[in-house]
DNA sequence: CAAACCAATCTGGTTAACCAATTATAGTAT
DNA sequence: ATACTATAATTGGTTAACCAGATTGGTTTG
């Protein structure tokens, strides 16, 4: 076979076909949860593409929970049923690299939560974790240096705090995309950070003192100008 | 080198390693957005792991946008400081499987957005692939059969609808997982199901009307028994 | 007749050799 | 001294060979 290098875009495009082709089969095959998948070589001849493109294929919907290969054994579909099976692999084929709106959107959403839980469940621990990311990003507004990672790094102690894995996780995923944004368009700069550091402060002492309700309007209030800025940015 | 095949658990612990390897490297050689990792080579010969090993903990890291690795010329450190780059490496490391718990809680949070969204920005056309998902949801009721998979077909073209990229991922994310559990705990049985019709036909109906507030009520009246029944659960 | 055993085969995972694009280096001409 | 070029070394990606555990079918044994 010829070896070929792609561009990142085209290699793309090949997995998704390749997920494409997985789906097909698994329709034309009739394939019910916990069935076996043809094995790897095979795959790869059949659809005349390497193994390791296949192997790549495969373990994005790993990622997705849709098959679960075993060490010499086998690749076998999920507990799922064919019918959702079919509809998911649909939509991750549709799926679109998100928007910086979409991300803040969720932010805002999942952080309006964590702030909550965080208030409710948070252990000595956690708050002491908390108390520290604030007081790095103080020092840091107050030498009048950027002090972006400090903030999302409090932020994410929230998260950590909220004992909601699954929040905690949608977090950490999104907070690189943001950081970067941020950089890209000038978000928070230093003239808003001083007024920040009030803000974080009354959403610290929030949940210090375990009040959802008040740390869920401290955290609106401190999202205000984001949420402002964020949607007047052109597309 | 030995061979040596690994179960799942170790391979995860010996990935985590090298991440946090990785990590120490970073700190030590204080290396800044942009600046270039050693090559996988020499990785895997200083860290005394395999090559493959190595581009599994990059492909994770990058999964995470820490990491960008550029064909032919190497693995570079993203746009985020370094304070960032390790509060966030330390994050995930400590990460958990998410529990089922979580999952359902995030999935009301999800949802109680994606509903307003789709009321507020559905199309046509996504409306009307609502009405389909409604339509086989219904159908399968009705002729007493399970119909786990189209229920959650029928909240994920809502979350389509939603027009937030982001989340869509997101429940696509936590969707298979949602419904092994269903399975696992018996949610859902099949004398839920007939109220489930009318439940999902007024969720419907208010996103047909474009009433994000109903929408959302909705919603809520649709998930009460999930949420009952989801935290009366055994751990 | 059923259970236990064994060897051939098949499997996903691992390793090592290979590829071509990129980058660094040395040399040459201006 | 500088700009440009050719060449060698380096890189992430790809391919193919290899590994050992799992499976399977047939045979033996109680």
């Amino acid at each position: 076979m010829k070896t070929e290098i792609l561009p990142k875009n085209e290699n793309d495009a090949l997995q998704k076909e390749i997920i494409s082709k997985i789906r097909d089969y698994i329709n034309y095959k009739n394939l019910e949860p916990g069935d076996k998948l043809p094995s790897e070589r095979k795959l790869s001849e059949s659809f005349e593409v390497s193994r390791s493109n296949v192997r790549e294929a495969i373990q994005t919907l790993e990622y997705y929970g849709l098959l679960k290969s075993k060490p010499q054994s086998g690749t076998f579909v999920a507990d799922i049923g064919s019918v959702a099976l079919n509809g998911m692999i649909t939509d991750i084929l549709r799926l679109e690299k998100p928007d910086f709106k979409s991300l803040v959107e969720t932010r805002i959403l999942l952080e309006l939560k964590t702030v909550r839980l965080a208030a409710l469940r948070r252990t000595k621990e956690e708050l002491k974790e908390i108390e520290e990311a604030l007081e790095a990003y103080s020092k840091k507004v107050m030498n009048g240096e950027d002090a972006v990672q400090e903030d999302l790094l409090f932020h994410l102690a929230i998260a950590k705090a909220s004992g909601n894995s699954t929040i905690n996780t949608f977090m950490l995923t999104i907070t690189p995309e943001i950081i970067t944004n941020f950089a890209k368009y000038h978000v928070c700069d230093k003239n808003i950070a001083f007024i920040g550091i009030q803000e974080h402060r009354d959403i610290y002492e929030a949940i210090k003192n375990q009040d959802p309700q008040l740390a869920k309007e401290k955290m609106k209030v401190h999202f205000k100008m984001l949420y402002q800025y964020c949607y007047n940015i052109k597309d």
